[in-house]
DNA sequence: ATGAAAGCGCTAACAG
DNA sequence: CTGTTAGCGCTTTCAT
């Protein structure tokens, strides 16, 4: 409980102003990138930095009022490819920038996110990236209040404010619907991401809205819960394949829960594509190497990251520039898991 | 480029002072759980800290020489599932700890890390996870000298004093070679992971040894390189698969050089496992997916993750606790991906 | 057992 | 353009 902490590399700005023979806010301000400060000065202050490999003090920093150049990233879990390659576009955009960035997993526990957040915004981070945070409402307001650069990622309409990156999940949904059903597929069973999110919501309508426009009547059995998770999705598709008149193709609202639908189909004896189409949402790297490889809605997971990182350093650099929502194109990426209802593979 | 700081719900150990009517210092000493404060003015302190709802500031304490209550973690990079199994590992273990963790990926780039190195150092964590460093030694005698606490996870060799997490390397490639001999095969490839590493030597040695317990002679045609990467590893397997007498199983560093594999030996028209059997090493997520599921070698992935972190944080709380190195065992999954090589699947 | 006071390393007014 | 000075919030001697 009680031990020394070792400072090391005690290379501080005084140490630089000594030696390059300036008083030490000169050396802060040439370290700052400030003006009013004559080239030379600015030449001899980089050299000694150079010289003593000076690094800042990123708390000492920050506690004095500047900037911590760190960024915070919150997110539900690590277990899926999805968020995965969210964080490597965040860490892509991070990389030319010199900020560092804190990863706080909340396991989608609300009152988590909610302590994470005051200490956060408390100066160790200067801008903070949400991914799919679970009970936003709670302390996005004060976010907005205290003017914190956050931006929100893949999650959107639970107000009217907050700066988002998100896909297109309602046009997505529609047009994914609609090759299924181009292909001559009528019942087509839908896994329904967590309800609580416009995401899974979004689509969910554009699933329906599809059906609707070719004159499908929408049946509520084939409608199922898999909340974003493969193994809730085997059971709700199991579920699906045991009906007496079951679907011969499936819909999942993202590819983890259509890698549950086909567990449950090879369980069921049925081959995909021929007995079952299966069209999943995401594109995961993990899509493309199962077998058969995934039919999927591309959405361009590291692009958002990036994006969203860009813009959270551009608040953060630039306060009063305005806060956009940015609707991302999706893709859908035909592979093999599903085929014309009556027949071959496509 | 110059903006305002905006340092939010201002409740210092002050105001809590203020309320509670005790002097700052004693806060902080019931803050850190220190000796010699009456019990009824703790309670006093946290009842007012509860109230006014106070957070440390980690940067206040961390600068005036406490700890800063986060872990750094160096990665090379987030591409694969395999660390991102390792921090699910991480993350767990830390949930409880009340430590944050940063994260750090340095796209095997070395002056990076040393860079890093250096500043995480200054302060801002106390202490380090390095996984699969990629040239360690220019710091990690440093890190020792500062008597920095850090732990190295699944790399290993490059000196004799880091405390390490890693696999039996050298067993378990032993282990998956005289599997596949015993399945009948002779001609037995083998896609090298990247060479500077004692885990990917460790491997090959394992391999090597197997073929020669049995009597097989060693082929240098039959190792390639495949640098720990899909793409590298699917010209590797390629090349194996053109040979005028080509392997009839082929034994990969690690899944993803296995789906190189698999990806290239579909391209020739074989069939996996048939007319060829393909091994791998680490059981990512993404080794039960693929089709054939992945015969592979199972690497405690998580509890690599979770066992370092509980080691490091061991460290820190208590410095004099002497520095291991844990072996960990591994597991051959027999899944789809080989057969008996004359013969049904397995 | 507890308070007073001295910084940790840095940024930001404020003078000049 | 540049130096001086006052903290940021907290931990830690050092007294008492």
């Amino acid at each position: 409980m009680n031990n020394k902490p070792r400072r090391s590399s005690r290379v501080t700005i005084k140490d630089i102003a000594r030696v390059s023979g300036v008083s030490y806010s000169t050396v802060s301000r040439v370290l700052n990138n400030k003006d009013h400060v004559k080239p030379e000065k600015r030449e001899q202050v980089m050299a000694a930095v150079n010289r003593l490999q000076y690094v800042v003090n990123p708390q000492a920093r920050s506690l004095a009022g500047g900037r911590s150049n760190v960024i915070g990233l919150l997110v539900p879990e690590l277990g899926n490819g999805y968020i995965g390659e969210v964080i490597r576009g965040i860490d892509d955009a991070l990389t030319a920038s010199g900020y560092d960035l804190m990863l706080y997993t909340t396991h989608r526990h609300a009152a988590k996110e909610a302590t994470y957040l005051r200490t956060l915004v408390r100066g160790l981070t200067d801008g903070l990236l949400l991914l799919v945070p679970t009970d936003p409402l709670a302390y996005l307001e004060t976010l907005r209040q205290e003017q914190f650069p956050y931006v929100v990622i893949d999650h959107q309409g639970f107000d009217d404010f907050s700066p988002t990156v998100i896909g297109k999940n309602y046009q997505a949904a529609l047009d994914a619907t609609t090759y299924l059903i181009e292909l001559g597929h009528r019942r087509i069973g839908f896994i329904m991401g967590q309800r609580h999110l416009n995401s899974a919501i979004d689509r969910f309508k554009g699933y329906r809205d599809a059906l609707q426009a070719h004159g499908i009547p929408a049946d509520p059995e084939l409608v199922v819960d898999g909340e974003f998770l493969q193994g809730v999705s085997y059971v709700a598709a199991d579920q699906l394949l045991s009906l007496p008149n079951r679907p011969t193709a499936i819909f999942a609202s993202n590819d983890l829960c259509a890698f549950g639908a086909m567990d449950a189909a090879r369980n069921h004896g049925l081959s995909i594509p021929n007995d079952i189409s299966i069209l999943g949402f995401d594109d995961i790297p993990q899509a493309a190497s199962v077998r058969p490889a995934l039919t999927t809605v591309r959405q361009p997971l590291m692009e958002m990251g990036r994006i969203a990182t860009r813009m959270l350093l551009d608040y953060i650099e630039n306060p009063q520039q305005e806060r956009e929502r940015i609707f991302l194109d999706t893709e859908l990426v035909i592979r093999d898991s599903c085929a014309p209802l009556h027949g071959d593979r496509v």
